[in-house]
RNA sequence: GCAGGGGUGGGAGAGUGGUUAAAUCCAGCGGUCUGUAAAAUCGCCGACUUCGGUCUACGCAGGUUCGAAUCCUGCCCCCUGCACCA
């Protein structure tokens, strides 16, 4: 593959919201590339919930792309920085997290972010290997390579001290901390969401003052959750987890709004321009339903992640269940087994027994009693009006789409 | 340390002594409709209940009162400015 078509994948689906810098940076790799050797690339990820997202897989599939042309990837965890928190994503402060949930969140990330990157490929390194040694010397002379007033003219930072909100010291630092791990991994491509263009440019900084060639930035844009409108994050609760079910995930996937479809295409799957434009037209002369576009969304997002029989299988999961409104054959169990009779009661249950993602069917017998009233509820196929035992077999249905068997 | 502002339900934000389990908005949930979309539309949204009620809740702890989110006292926490320090 020549150096044109290299730069033309690599460049793709990226954002920087100035054209200009985007063809700086597009000129910036292309001599990169030019130099025909591997360069070090990376893209870290602040360990900070445990669930990886869709929206994290964006960076992955971009640091994948460099893994295929065979550059050294690095997967780098933040596990010095997440003690921190990014200020990057929200307008207000983060928690910190301790160390022992960074580290177990680690683990976890490591573990889900192999269904998008070659594990072989793959170094995996943590920010705390040096920034948990930085002596407080180095600290300072890291400090002076930057001023107050360019913190302060960050958007969100500008927002927060115009509405009088505090800003932490800690935050500050944070952008710096990062930039430095550019210095440490030698780095010649960082990726990053496009919101992470201050903290990446911080890196260049820094990369100059130690005499290195400065990183190529490399921003792809935010995926929506979702809700169509915010970005996916799991504090938001718009997100699609990577660890999820196909099932639910080829479910959350039709749940978007149309409006989102075109840019999870872009962003998550390899479908080509003309391909996309074609499927689009196919519906414009509606040889083609929508519906049938996000279910080929779907099934291209769970093959990546899964693959093609557990996509096929979640899409007549779907139609089965949803589409045809049947009842699912597979569904959460409760057993019944050893409750004395009064825990036999539908609103006990539903109150006891838990959702796949944890959650209990109704949090609370007053719900119970409430989605009684609003006919939510019904047994083995009826409407119930008001509460009763349950037997063994039963199957109850909650809502439109949450199902419980009950059994021995 | 000083001065000012503030702490209300998942979030935002009303309410300054009684019809206030607390306006309104957002989020969430459910019914109808549908494509687990959007839009419409109707309803719910503290807990427990033998459905008559009971209990808990407006930073915390006391107090005044027949009655407090609302008044008083003490404490805690947050924000801004100043001072101290540099």
């Amino acid at each position: 593959m020549n150096i044109k078509e290299q730069l033309q994948i690599l460049m793709q689906n990226t954002d920087y919201g100035d054209a200009t810098l985007k063809s700086n940076m597009q000129k910036e790799l292309e001599k990169k590339l030019l130099e025909k050797r591997p360069l070090n690339i990376y893209c870290g990820y602040d360990p900070t919930a445990v669930d990886l997202t869709l929206g994290h897989i964006i960076t992955m599939r971009k640091l994948r792309d460099f893994q295929q042309l065979g550059h050294n990837v690095t997967f780098l965890i933040g596990g010095f920085t997440g003690l921190i928190g990014d200020p990057s994503d929200k307008d207000k402060k983060r928690p910190m997290l301790t160390k022992e949930q960074l580290e177990n969140n680690a683990k976890e990330y490591t573990r889900q972010a192999y269904k998008i990157l070659d594990p072989s490929l793959t170094t995996i390194r943590s920010n705390d290997e040096w920034l948990e040694k930085i002596s407080s010397k180095e600290f300072i002379q890291l400090c002076s390579h930057f001023t107050v007033a360019q913190f302060l003219e960050r958007d969100n930072f500008s927002k927060r001290w115009n509405a009088n909100d505090p800003i932490y010291l800690s935050e500050f630092l944070y952008a710096l901390m990062q930039g430095y791990d550019a210095v440490q991994l030698k780095a010649d491509v960082q990726i990053g969401g496009s919101d992470q263009l201050f903290n990446l440019m911080a890196g260049r900084i820094l990369q100059r003052e130690f005499n290195q060639s400065p990183q190529v930035i490399i921003t792809l844009p935010i995926l929506v959750g979702t809700d169509g409108k915010l970005r996916m994050s799991k504090s938001t609760g718009n997100f699609i987890g990577l660890d999820e079910e196909p099932n639910e995930m080829f479910g959350k996937i039709m749940s978007i709004p149309d409006s989102a479809v075109k840019s999870y295409f872009n962003l998550l799957t390899n479908i080509s321009d003309d391909e996309l434009d074609s499927l689009f037209k196919m519906v414009n002369n509606s040889e083609m339903q929508k519906i049938d576009i996000k279910k080929k969304l779907a099934e291209y997002v769970i093959t990546e992640i899964f693959s093609m029989i557990e996509a096929h299988q979640a899409k007549e999961y779907f139609e089965n269940t949803f589409q045809k409104r049947n009842t699912p054959s597979e569904m959460v169990e409760y057993s019944i087994n050893d409750n004395k009779p009064e825990d036999m009661k539908l609103s006990k249950i539903l109150h006891m027994a838990e959702l796949p993602n944890g959650e209990k069917f109704a949090k609370s017998l007053s719900e119970v009693r409430r989605l009684i009233d609003q006919n939510a509820i019904s047994i083995n196929g009826n409407k119930i009006s008001e509460d009763t035992l349950l037997n063994s077999g039963d199957e109850v249905r909650v809502g439109r789409f949450k199902f419980l068997r009950i059994v021995d």
